[in-house]
DNA sequence: AATGAATGAGCCTTCATTCAT
DNA sequence: AATGAATGAAGGCTCATTCAT
């Protein structure tokens, strides 16, 4: 046997899947209410569970918040490694502007995201999450317009750890603007590509 | 006969004086703990004022809230009205920039700022409102830009409309990193700049 | 001058008139909702008053009921008048039960009526008024009974004191089923005649 | 498989007794303070509950009265049945007086009783529920009524939907007036009986 | 492991009332 | 005399959390 079984057998695979289970119905009452509108009594339901049972997957409401940061943060991580993995600079920009245009797009996934950073202001735990999780973003995504300097994709003057920030900070503005409907965000994406591309000296703008 | 004048006449500036001091200890609140999670006591203990009285002022704490983004909102068009009354766009842009890494970048502002566009999720009517003072912020900054673009200050194939929107969009996910302290903002003014000064093709860069 | 004007002149009728003013606001309230469902707002709107100005003929809200209801029972006393003024019992019975079924009996009189027997389980000052009013009642109704019998009008077993209480009793009974409307109240005025003129042996049934 | 029983199994009774608890501490307060005037904190001290669990049992406070309103009307039919179930209308008759004169008529059901009989006028819910009961309690006092006129117990005029409500409406004005005490109610046991039957040509009578 | 039962603290709002004009 | 301004106390109800099964 693979496992030893002392006592009473524990199922792990059942209690991750329990507690994603309980995430998942978490994140559908944050992304639509927020963390402090939204009841235990509302994420139970939404989650097809009994409120007492999220506690003994997570301590205190605020444990399942920070715990659905961390996810939300990882994820934001996953667009900076498309970058990182394109052939160039150029295509792995344009990959990440199409994909935050259409699918990476969602109002529940930016609700949430607006949602992490205002806590980040009162929740000195979230705020240090998320700081730690923008460094890394930040060194990722530098680290790659570094390269694009050296073989001359991008202006020789760019500061890549700058840039990365900007254009993180830019990203992070753009998306905060899906509930405003002023116009489709899709039909930005080539404009926001163009001004990043030129705010870099891309090759070829 | 001018006006049938029986019982207490009604102070207008006592009654403005009292309304905006309850709108300022709200503002405290709101930029600490965020909308939902500030009770009406809270605000009434950092205005000063009994709860009782806050609703002879404001009809539900919604109201209140609904106020205060409007007072926010008024504020960021302020900061546009600085770069059109400049006497070029170039220092319009310098003047906002350094602007913004000061003094303009207080950390309530900030997460006040956040908290509206989280509400803006949620609030429909915050959401118009948000929505309408966008349209303006755009409509103002582009008409700078379509100025500058005549002149020859900044490239010929940049669209006014679009680059207004992207430099709200930067400016806004700018400032929201300011909790998450990697570096100072104060200097990311020069950088800042020139991402939007390149990305515009502004002359001389 | 009929009247001596000592120091600021008091004009007696406009405070009446403005009491009354007062009263008949708050009886529409009471009325509908009640005497502790009615708040001091809801009258002073219903009044046309300002709510301080209520404060300034009742000291309390427990006065301003305790004065409805003295108008109130007295308003109660007037029915039994009708009876001992009319030429025999028989016409006077017939009379006030026309009275009762047709405009005596409207809604709000009838539900006025039943708060004020609820709150006198309450309000000792409220039951003390109400006994004395039933007191009253009960000798005036006792003694015109009385006269009924020696004249041989009615049976001569008949105790005034018992059949008068009796048949306030029957009347309040009957008056407080306005509100479930089994049948139309005037509808029941011939029944409810015969069955108290049969209770009394009233001659000719 | 009979059932998915996990986490913990429910037990009827508990929930049943908790329940009565509840409205039994609900009474006390009713009878004495009225619906309006008992706050949910004084239902809850005097049923040794806490609130929150309280809302557990009922959603609102309007539930809870509508419940106890449900109940107390029940009792009401209770008294009726023991007309309908003597041997015959005299003795049921005598029985029903004497009960009500005597156990039957404390304070609190008889404040009770007025209180939802006002809240009738207002409660539209209500009132359709007293409504149904009077409908039920009259057809069953005419049945009987109906009985006993064919065996001619009573007299051959009388209409028994019509004695059944009248009969009613004084059984009610007369317990409304224990709190008017202006003498024992017990001593009117023996007139009261008499008033209906004579008015009922009730024989012997 | 999972759920129903229970609760103290707190929420937004309204109340009856007093004070100043 | 009459009204607007102001407030402490209380109202109904919900919350995050613990306990028992």
């Amino acid at each position: 046997m693979t496992q030893k079984s002392l006592g009473r057998p524990i199922d792990p695979d059942a209690r991750a899947a329990r507690r994603q289970q309980i995430m998942d119905g978490a994140r559908n009452c944050f992304a639509q209410k927020g963390f402090h509108a939204s009841s235990m009594s509302m994420i139970s339901a939404e989650a097809g569970v009994s409120i007492a049972n999220i506690y003994q997957y997570f301590e205190t409401k605020d444990d399942l918040i920070l715990a659905l940061v961390g996810e939300e943060l990882k994820s934001d991580m996953a667009v900076i490694d498309m970058i990182g993995q394109a052939p160039s600079l150029r295509e792995g920009l344009e990959q990440v502007v199409q994909y935050l245009a259409g699918e990476g797009c969602s109002e529940g996934g930016v609700q949430l995201r607006l949602e992490v950073l205002a806590e980040s202001f009162r929740n000195p735990v979230v705020a240090e999450e998320v700081r730690k999780n923008e460094v890394i973003m930040i060194e990722a995504l530098a680290k790659t317009l570094s390269t694009a300097k050296k073989t001359g994709e991008i202006a020789r003057h760019v500061v890549p750890e700058d840039a990365a920030l900007l254009i993180l900070a830019f990203a992070d503005g753009l998306s905060s603007r899906l509930p405003i409907k002023i116009r489709p965000l899709s039909g930005l994406a080539t404009p926001a590509f163009t001004f990043i591309a030129m705010s870099l000296g891309l090759e070829g703008f």
